[in-house]
RNA sequence: GGAGAAAUGGCAGAGUGGUCGAAUGCGGCAGUCUUGAAAACUGUUGAGGGUCACACCUCCGGGGGUUCGAAUCCCUCUUUCUCCGCCA
C-alpha cells in the first residue's frame, strides 16, 4: 500500500510510473486525494467536538466535587448535542476511512525506474544467462514420463488422495526432494540467513500484511471453520513476523530462510503447459526473506540474486534471469527478477525463483518500521525470493540429467541423497 | 472439550468512575564524574492523526454498550495462565 503522504506529494510521478503496468491510475489517485481531504476536514471537526465535550466533562467533574450540582446539571444538558455530533462525525469518519482504505488497496506498487514497460511475459527483459544446455539422448523424455518410468512420482495416486496437483513422491523421488530442501537450507544458512520454522496457516491480518488479501483471496485455500488461510508461500508467515514492529537501525540486515509447503488454488490454470510438476496445488519451497534499511535494499536484492546464481551454478543447471516488465510485475513488487531453468526435454524455460524488492509497500501495510537516527519512525523495506522452488528444480534435474541408463544426481546433492543415480 | 483467573508503555508492575497517556522499578538514550569503562548521580524515553510550529484529538488485547465523563462498570470476541478431560 502506498503512503498517503507520498501520493499527496508525487501524484504526477506515480501516475506516470504506473503506466508501465498499463494502469491509468490518475482518476483513482484523484479520488484518493479528494477523500483524504474530506477525511482530514471531518477529523478536524470531530476533534473540535470532542475537545469541547472533554472540556465540559472536566468542568462538570469539578463542579460536582465542589458541591455545585445544580450548575453541573445545567452543563450536562449542553453535552447532549455534542454527543450526537461526535457520534455522527465519528461514523462519517469511519466510513470515509474505510472507503479510502479500499481505494488504497487498489493501487499497486510503483515500479522501479529500471522496470521495462510491457504487457506480458514476452516483454520481460533477459539480463543474464549461464550454463550449458546438455545434449540429451535421442529418446529424451519430459519429467512426467521419467517419473513414471522410474516410479518416483505418482500423480494418479495423489488424485485419489486429494486431487489433481497433489503429487505423491515415492522412494528416491521423495528422498531427492528432501535432499533438495536440506541443501537449499544449508546454502542459505551459509549465506547468513537464519533458518525459521513457521505456521503453514495464517490469519486474515497476515494475508493483508503481505498483500495476498484482499484482492487475491481466490488464490489461497481458506479454512472456513477457523477462518485461516493455507500459505501460498513462506513469504506470508515470515514477513508477517515483523508486523507491527518497530526495529532499531542496528537490527538490520534481517535475513531469514524457511522451508514450507505452499498451497495455491491456481484457479483457471489448465492445459499442456501445466503438466506434471509444472504447476501444482501443493509444492515445497525454500524461501529467503529480508528486512532492510531503505538505503540498502537494492544492494540486498543484488545480493539475493547472486546467492541464487551460486546455487544454480552448483547444481549445474542452465538458467537465465529476467527483469519483469511492468505488465508482469507482481502487484506489491517494485522490482522483480525471475530465474528460469531450461528444461531440455520440454524445450522450455521453467520459473524456479522470483526475487523481489517491495520497498515500503508491504511495510506500510504491516506497519513495519524502524527508528532513524533522529528517533523518527520510518518504514523499512521488505524483500523476498525463492531459494528455491522445488518442483521445477526437480523437473529440471530429471530432464537435464537423464541418460540412457538412468538419471544422474548433481554432485552437490549426492551427500544429501545417499545415492548418485536413479535407475 | 469443561471449570476458574487474567490481558496496562521495550519488560516487570501499580492504578477499580473525573486534573491518567497512565505511579514505580528495570531497560534504552543523553549528560556529569572517569584516561576509558563500570558504578553512582542528573535529565530524558510509547504509537498514530493533526499543525509551519503549537494547540488539539485517538489509543490501557479487539469490537460494542452504560455515563456529562471509562484503563476502571456491563456485553461480546480473541488470547494467555491454572485445574480436569483428550491427545502426536
Amino acid at each position: 500500500m502506498l503512503q498517503l503522504q507520498v501520493i499527496r506529494e508525487n501524484k504526477g510521478e506515480i501516475s506516470k510510473a504506473l503506466q508501465k503496468r498499463n494502469i491509468d491510475a490518475s482518476s483513482l489517485l484523484d479520488d484518493i486525494l479528494q477523500l483524504d481531504e474530506k477525511r482530514r476536514t471531518t477529523q478536524t471537526q470531530l476533534d473540535a467536538t470532542l475537545a469541547e465535550s472533554n472540556k465540559l466533562s472536566k468542568e462538570i467533574g469539578m463542579l460536582f466535587k465542589s458541591g455545585k450540582a445544580q450548575e453541573a446539571n445545567v452543563l450536562k444538558k449542553k453535552t447532549g448535542t455534542l454527543k450526537e455530533d461526535s457520534k455522527r462525525l465519528g461514523d462519517e469518519l469511519n466510513g470515509i476511512a474505510e472507503e479510502l482504505q479500499s481505494l488504497l488497496y487498489q493501487i499497486p506498487n510503483i515500479p522501479h525506474e529500471s522496470v521495462p514497460a510491457g504487457n506480458t511475459d514476452e516483454d520481460n527483459e533477459e539480463i543474464f544467462k549461464e550454463g550449458d544446455i546438455p545434449t540429451l539422448v535421442d529418446d529424451a523424455q519430459p519429467h512426467w514420463e521419467l517419473a513414471k518410468k522410474y516410479d518416483i512420482i505418482d500423480f494418479e495416486l495423489g488424485v485419489k488422495i486429494a486431487g489433481a496437483g497433489f503429487p505423491v513422491y515415492k522412494g528416491k523421488g521423495a528422498r531427492l526432494q528432501r535432499a533438495l530442501i536440506s541443501y537449499f537450507l544449508d546454502k542459505n544458512a551459509e549465506a547468513g540467513y537464519t533458518e525459521m520454522q513457521v505456521p503453514h496457516l495464517v490469519n486474515e491480518a497476515s494475508g493483508l500484511g503481505t498483500g495476498q488479501l484482499p484482492d487475491k483471496e481466490g488464490q489461497m485455500y481458506h479454512v472456513g471453520g477457523d477462518d485461516l488461510y493455507l500459505i501460498p508461500t513462506a513469504e506470508v508467515p515470515v514477513t508477517n513476523l515483523f508486523r507491527d514492529e518497530i526495529l532499531s537501525e542496528k537490527d538490520f540486515p534481517i535475513c531469514y530462510t524457511a522451508y514450507t509447503p505452499c498451497f495455491r488454488r491456481e484457479a483457471g490454470s489448465y492445459g499442456a503447459h501445466v503438466r506434471g510438476l509444472n504447476r501444482l496445488h501443493q509444492f515445497d519451497k525454500v524461501e529467503i526473506v529480508r528486512v532492510e534499511h531503505p538505503k540498502n535494499s537494492y544492494k540486498a536484492l543484488d545480493g539475493m540474486v547472486e546467492h541464487i546464481k551460486n546455487i544454480l551454478r552448483e547444481l549445474k543447471l542452465p538458467y537465465r534471469i529476467l527483469r519483469l516488465c511492468g505488465g508482469d510485475l507482481g502487484f506489491t513488487s517494485a522490482l522483480t527478477f525471475d530465474f528460469e531453468v531450461f528444461s531440455t526435454a520440454q524445450d522450455r524455460w521453467l520459473e524456479i525463483s522470483s526475487v523481489s524488492n517491495f520497498e515500503t509497500y508491504q511495510a506500510n501495510r504491516l506497519k513495519l518500521r524502524y527508528k532513524d537516527e533522529n528517533g523518527k519512525s520510518q518504514l523499512a523495506h521488505t524483500l523476498n525470493g525463492s531459494a528455491l522452488a522445488l518442483p521445477r528444480v526437480l523437473a529440471g534435474i530429471l530432464e537435464n540429467y537423464q541418460t540412457a541408463d538412468g538419471i544422474e544426481i548433481p554432485k552437490v546433492l549426492v551427500p544429501y541423497c545417499g545415492f548418485d543415480k536413479i535407475d
